[in-house]
DNA sequence: GATTTTACGTA
DNA sequence: CGTACGTAAAATCT
């Protein structure tokens, strides 16, 4: 059925999507099936009233399938078909006629068809024109299908039609009057500087680089203008060498004595400082972080943040064809964000916080740039003695199967399971029943399947021992023998805990420090007459949802527990054994070791709610002995489940969790149990990042001078000490990390133990008690 | 050549 | 249907 184009002729706003759908057809209406529902939930968040607006799409008939390409001759969706041609010309005319103030395009395709342009991601959000209808202003958007998909999109696309409905009060199309200055002479950009020195405003400021190398930097202090100087063509410097040196002076002069705002500090403060020398003494906000605060569950690109905040044209398309006015736009849309992000932050009670993961950046920076060092032989070996096992573990394999066989590769892996083995298929588990199964030949299938033949259990050993190789061992180091992961204070959706990854910087490592297994955590070794210290939280996220659910038993275990040595504690104030007692209902003393570690897992897989199945999996028992054994748990911990059900009563208000120093979290998933686990782990687990972190800040502050702060595992600090002040710097450690943090009307307090050894790979438990 | 999927390491 | 991350290799898309 043709699917006419419905709305009051005298519509503001015209909503143009895609191709009818299946209940679209049938009603001959556009937008009435299931993306119609979501389209009516997006439009009333964003307060437009549907029956005032025109709805159109561009294709007036179902496609067969639903299918778009059915209107392309061309699998990219690029060449339309003569009917295609015929939908647009009459949407033109449609919009030539109604003449609505603004046209909001959901959707590639009718991105497409109003400009000719591909890429919904990048044009959302930006106030753009029409080619097919030259002066028409345009506010595209995701289509509502999109959002049916990935729910979290919702926010973007309520903002993108927030700002539609402003532009609906007028037809003209907002100019950007913003002036930049690009390559001016040595002469003007000394002028510009010092324009810059003497205003005193706070600066915003963009590096261009190759591998590190900086090519180009833009600068902004007022919303109106920008500047921006090129100083490499390729690796040809575009200035003598003397007028360069006088350049870099100015700009040092700029970084280091103005407060400055960039985008990803951690990235252009640590370059500028590695490469030019340049100091940047007054950090004044990092826009990055500030998005991270505001929103820790969008995107946090400036592309995406200035297509949240501001009504300016997209630019990041201009890097390659115009690499001047690109980075002068970073510059000036960094420093046009950043008040409005300011007040944001101060009104939504988020100031302290946001300051709080600003001062985080500086410790990040160091880490990144000091590296690790690593012992060269010690890996050589390491190197050498997993590749003899992994050939071995390929002989044996080779005897068992009698053909070669890309481990690494789950296609050959399935063949050869479910085909010539013939062992029984193990599938994924699905989303949703109504989608096929697919194979599997992950580790937990493997085992099962261990039961059956001997050849599982070997391909598990040969991945792990390929792994270890490939990603942990085998890896590049600078000519000092170092590492230089990059710590990201904002890496991480929760907030509070920091990411680790390869650095764009020195690009050295693993990447990733945060998940190293101890096997390969040898090569890291220590200077002469120095320590590698660990201090690490004693069951942190444990004693957290102890407090969190009001539990007074577990509290007064940990309380009571608190300053004892690691020997005394696992004597009669261990949490699994305990765990274990209550559930058997035995005396502490008579706990064994297998319920000690039944205890364990329970409590580790119950605090966040998981099922019998991956109980089962963790204890390798069965379903129907899982079952009861959960249940058995949750009577005897009853707190716990009260605890979930009150923070499903939280997300109800507006699905938004608080962790215990303030920091906010919005969780977008669609409703269901997943979004509630994910927000049962939200508040230990952030919060504990956030503690640890403080603490790491203070030790910076505090100690740097004395000891080098070397890693940051989530709930650790490693630091290098001179071993004649082990003991002095574990005090001075205990004193900055225990911490009194309010949990509602408690004090919540986690001891710290500490570690001791001359490699990262063989810690010595010190154990000392502090009573 | 770029992007997605699969598998797997840590807290 | 623990959660949160990042990386390597293979598979897939263009």
């Amino acid at each position: 059925m043709f699917i006419k184009t419905v709305g009051p002729v005298t519509a503001k706003i015209m909503l143009v999507g895609e191709a009818p759908g299946e209940t679209e057809d049938r009603k001959g209406l556009p937008f009435v099936g299931r993306a119609g529902n979501t389209l009516n939930t997006l439009l009333s968040q964003a307060g437009i009233i549907r029956s005032k607006c025109l709805i159109a799409n561009v294709a007036r008939e179902r496609p067969p399938g639903n299918d778009i390409k059915h209107y392309f001759q061309d699998k990219g969706c690029k060449v339309p078909t003569p009917r295609m041609l015929e939908y647009i010309a009459l949407l033109q005319k449609e919009i030539e006629t109604y003449k609505p103030n603004v046209v909001v395009p959901l959707g590639n395709t009718a991105f497409w068809a109003l400009t000719g342009r591909k890429g919904i991601k990048h044009a959302r959000g930006s106030v753009t024109t029409s080619t097919l209808v030259p002066g028409q202003k345009l506010v595209p958007s995701y289509h509502p299908q999109a959002v049916g998909y990935d729910w979290s999109l919702a926010t973007t696309v309520v903002m993108d039609l927030k700002k539609a409905l402003y532009h609906s009060s007028f037809s003209d199309i907002p100019e950007d009057k913003r002036q930049l200055i690009i390559d001016p002479t040595k002469a003007n950009f000394i002028e510009l500087c010092q324009r810059l020195l003497d205003e005193k405003e706070p600066v915003a400021v963009d590096i261009e680089a190759v591998q590190a190398h900086i090519n180009r930097i833009g600068f902004s202090n007022s919303p109106v203008w920008a500047f921006t100087l090129g100083t490499l063509k390729g690796k040809v410097p575009l200035f003598p060498e003397r007028d360069e040196l006088e350049i870099w002076e100015w700009i040092c002069r700029v970084i280091a004595e103005l407060p400055i705002i960039y985008h990803n500090a951690t990235y252009d403060l640590s370059v500028l400082f590695l490469r030019n020398g340049i100091p940047t003494r007054n950090l004044y906000m990092d826009t990055l972080v500030a998005a991270h605060i505001l929103w820790p569950e969008l995107p946090k690109s400036l592309e995406y943040v200035t297509s949240i905040l501001l009504d300016v044209p997209a630019w990041k398309h201009l890097s390659e064809t115009a690499p001047g006015e690109y980075n002068a736009l970073d510059a000036l849309n960094t420093k046009c964000i950043a008040p409005i992000m300011e007040k944001l932050l101060k009104k939504r009670d988020l100031w302290e916080t946001f300051q709080r993961e600003m001062s985080w950046i500086e410790p990040a920076s160091m880490l990144q740039l000091q590296g690790l060092y690593v012992d060269m032989e010690k890996k050589d070996d390491l190197v050498k003695e997993a590749k003899k096992n992994l050939k071995e573990v390929d002989a044996e394999l080779l005897k068992l199967v009698g053909k070669e066989v890309n481990y690494n590769s789950p296609a050959q892996v399935k063949n050869l399971l479910y085909i010539d083995l013939e062992l029984p298929p193990q599938y994924k588990r699905r989303k949703s029943i109504r989608e096929k199964q697919k194979l599997t030949t992950g580790e937990d299938a493997l085992k099962k399947l261990a039961r059956m033949h001997e050849v599982p259990t070997l391909i598990i050993k040969r991945r792990k021992a390929s792994k270890l190789i490939s990603t942990f061992l085998d890896i590049s180091v600078s000519p000092e023998n170092r590492v230089h992961s990059s710590y990201n204070v904002t890496g991480t959706g929760f907030g509070g805990r920091w990411s680790s990854s390869k650095s764009i910087i020195l690009s050295y490592g693993p990447g990733n420090l945060q998940n190293i297994p101890k096997e390969a955590r040898t090569l890291y070794t220590v200077p002469e007459g120095y320590v590698l210290l660990e201090a690490d939280y004693i069951q942190a996220e444990a004693v957290a949802v102890a407090y969190l659910c009001l539990d007074t038993v577990l509290i007064k275990l940990f309380t009571d527990a608190f300053g004892m040595s690691g020997s005394e504690r696992a004597k009669g104030y261990d949490v699994h054994r305990y765990t274990a007692a209550i559930m058997y209902d035995i005396p502490l003393e008579e706990v064994t070791k297998e319920q000690r570690t039944i205890g364990k897992t329970m409590r580790h897989a119950s605090n966040y709610a998981s099922g019998p199945g991956v109980l089962a999996n963790k204890l390798n028992i069965s379903m129907a002995q899982a079952k009861p054994l959960l249940k058995l748990y949750f009577q005897k911990n009853h707190l716990l489940p009260i605890w979930h059900k009150r923070i499903q009563m939280q997300l109800r208000q507006d699905r938004t969790m608080v962790n215990l120093f303030g920091r906010k979290h919005k969780f977008l998933d669609r409703w269901g149990d997943s979004l509630f686990r994910s927000a049962y782990a939200y508040n230990p687990q952030s919060s504990i990042g956030e503690l640890l972190n403080i603490s790491l800040r203070e030790t910076y502050d505090k100690l740097g001078d004395n000891i080098r702060i070397y890693l940051q595992l989530h709930d650790a600090i490693y630091s290098l000490v001179h071993h004649s002040e082990t003991m002095d710097v574990m005090k001075e450690l205990r004193k900055i990390m225990i911490k009194e943090v309010p949990v509602g009307r408690e004090t919540m307090k986690i001891d710290v133990d500490f570690k001791v050894g001359d490699n990262w790979g063989e810690m010595v438990e010190q154990d000392i008690g502090w009573k």
